[in-house]
DNA sequence: ATAATATTTAGATATTTGTCTAAATACCTA
DNA sequence: TAGGTATTTAGACAAATATCTAAATATTAT
């Protein structure tokens, strides 16, 4: 639960799930869609994969990411049990 | 969406939350249920009731802390555009 | 093999965050 | 009004975080 808060708690990440969640796209294609730095993304994409709200896949010299929305179901279960 | 994201982006504040669903706390009495110091938990308080997931009232020399679930609609409904 | 492109890793740095102690404020009671 | 209890505010500090540039790695194309 604490990676997944943590991995929410950027609005470029939120972006970043946003994006994913009308398309797959690759790293330099998401980086395209922010003023920061290729690293930058890098960065929210890896904290973005640890809390298992996307997933990567190498497609030849580019990195396909993806959203997994069944991660999700933990945060809504989690925000659930607290409106009783 | 932000300051909602960032009061649940930490254990402390998302125990408090939970114990605030039980009932309603004084400061005093949400403040003993950890080992971290009064004013530690007074600033997570803080940082609950800006993000508005908890109200406060005055009551004599205390202060009581309830827990606002209308919030966590906006959560809500936040991660199931997510799922489309 | 060399060069070009895509992405990540490494290392540095400024900002934010969580925590503490000490002090201030507010309320209650004798 | 004086003293005690409850809570917050202020200020300091260490740890975590977001960002950058430079360099490394991996793949493709000439």
């Amino acid at each position: 639960m604490n990676a997944l808060f943590k991995a929410l708690n950027d609005e470029t990440r939120r972006q970043i799930v946003e994006m994913l969640k009308e398309r797959d796209m690759n790293a330099g294609e998401i980086a395209d869609q922010f003023k920061m730095s290729k690293p930058s993304i890098s960065h929210h994409l890896d904290i973005l994969k640890r809390a298992d709200l996307i997933t990567s896949e190498k497609k030849g010299q580019f990195v396909a990411y993806s959203l997994n929305t069944s991660i999700l179901e933990d945060l809504i279960n989690w925000i659930l049990t607290l409106k009783k």
